[in-house]
DNA sequence: AGAATCTTGACGGCTTCTTGACGGTGGAAA
DNA sequence: TTTCCACCGTCAAGAAGCCGTCAAGATTCT
């Protein structure tokens, strides 16, 4: 639970309330929206590393809100769908909207933080310390070492930790505001030092290397991956 | 369902068949094993989608087995505990040695199936649709990228948003009051601002291609589609 | 405690994006 | 024909965001 950032989507306040204490006393950021329309612009304007999603809303209902989440925004964080219908009918429409677990009222909230935990996992690659590979550059979590073109490099524990989540979301971007997240939590340092940080990862992975691997899209984020020059 | 391949490790006879009946049934292809030793070497051998696995089993239990395939193999195919055990501590248990999800027997098999395709469906990161396609243009939300005939296109952020939403909802017309407001919510910048940017589309988009595919129907709005000449 | 390493904050400079302004075009209606 | 209206092309100024650099403070190791 160590600094997720969550969204949690539900009418019910009595609820809400419980669920998001207890998750933010596991040191997860909760963000709380009580229907989708407000969860809507939250969901446009952050980045949540999982939601918490409630069926029965007021207005438009959770099942769709996911749908529109997948379709429309194409958001791929994992949601969890919390309600109190049992039946395999409901369940069975809430992961063919595209959710990726379904728990039933009333449940143990040490369950939730294990399934929410669980998925985190899978979606940030972390079930394995796997090696993780882009072009020529290879990253092993469990001996925290980095090479290109096999030859071992040098870094920080934090330009390690950065260039681990770029290498693998890669080739997708990755929000400045997601980076500062997972690295910081609540506690970003006020002056930018992320791109200090970057600063020094360019100089250790790309600059004696030539070709370019870690690329600024501005206003959007940073990518690992084969330039390609656009015209 | 289609296609997967699974790995059925469960001693109860019984209920082995019942599953791996309904899994082939919906297209997948599933090996069995009785024990850990035997699951140990396919694992080896061959290649899975998702595991489904029995905590309680002869000899070595599934809880375990599951950490060695996760510390010593180091696979990270999704795996699924299934067992009679209801208890908070066991399912605890379950996620804490790497599974993703666990389902309670007796369980209803569509359940299990729905579980499973969204494991796989999540490992595979094919929760959203990762490319919109209209004519010979594509949009890939995830690596922020836009080809035309295969060519990288290179556009600002907001060109970008707009081309996201014309290309999402074509061959629809999208009016400029909804445009705009999607794009800046209340806050519509005073002077015609999407104008300017919907030159700056067109010169990235269709000016290099010649054939036309952003319209304008004056009073209605704007439209992502091949030019059809109205009579 | 001393040394080495890492993180952070500050500065100036640069690139890219957004916006607002100007004038032009073409069709429909008076 | 003239006028109006909605939209188009262009572009430059200002805003926003990013970069390289480096040294001081913080942390960790020996």
């Amino acid at each position: 639970m160590e600094n997720l950032s969550i969204l949690l989507v539900e009418d019910h306040r009595q609820l809400a309330q419980t669920v998001l204490e207890y998750l933010e006393q596991q040191g997860a950021t909760v963000d709380y929206a009580g229907n989708t329309r407000l969860a809507r612009e939250l969901v446009q304007e952050h980045h949540y590393d999982l939601m918490l999603l409630d069926v029965m809303l007021p207005g438009e209902d959770g099942y769709s809100f996911c749908r529109y989440l997948r379709k429309d925004l194409a958001l791929d964080m994992p949601v969890i769908f919390m309600t109190a219908r049992d039946q395999l009918e409901d369940k069975l429409q809430g992961f063919d909207r595209g959710g990726d677990d379904y728990i039933v009222k009333p449940f143990a909230l040490p369950e939730l933080a294990a399934r929410a935990s669980a998925l985190v996992r899978r979606q940030r690659r972390e079930v394995t310390a796997n090696t993780l590979k882009v072009a020529d550059l290879e990253l092993d979590p469990g001996r925290q070492e980095v090479r290109r073109q096999g030859q071992l490099l040098k870094l920080s524990p934090t330009a390690f930790r950065i260039l681990r989540i770029l290498m693998r979301e890669s080739p997708r971007v990755v929000s400045r505001e997601q980076l500062e997240h997972e690295l910081w939590g609540d506690l970003v340092p006020d002056s930018d030092a992320l791109r200090s940080h970057l600063y020094n990862l360019r100089k250790a992975v790309d600059k004696p290397f030539g070709q370019t691997l870690l690329n600024t899209l501005p206003g959007v984020g940073f990518s690992i991956q084969s330039q390609e020059i656009a015209e």
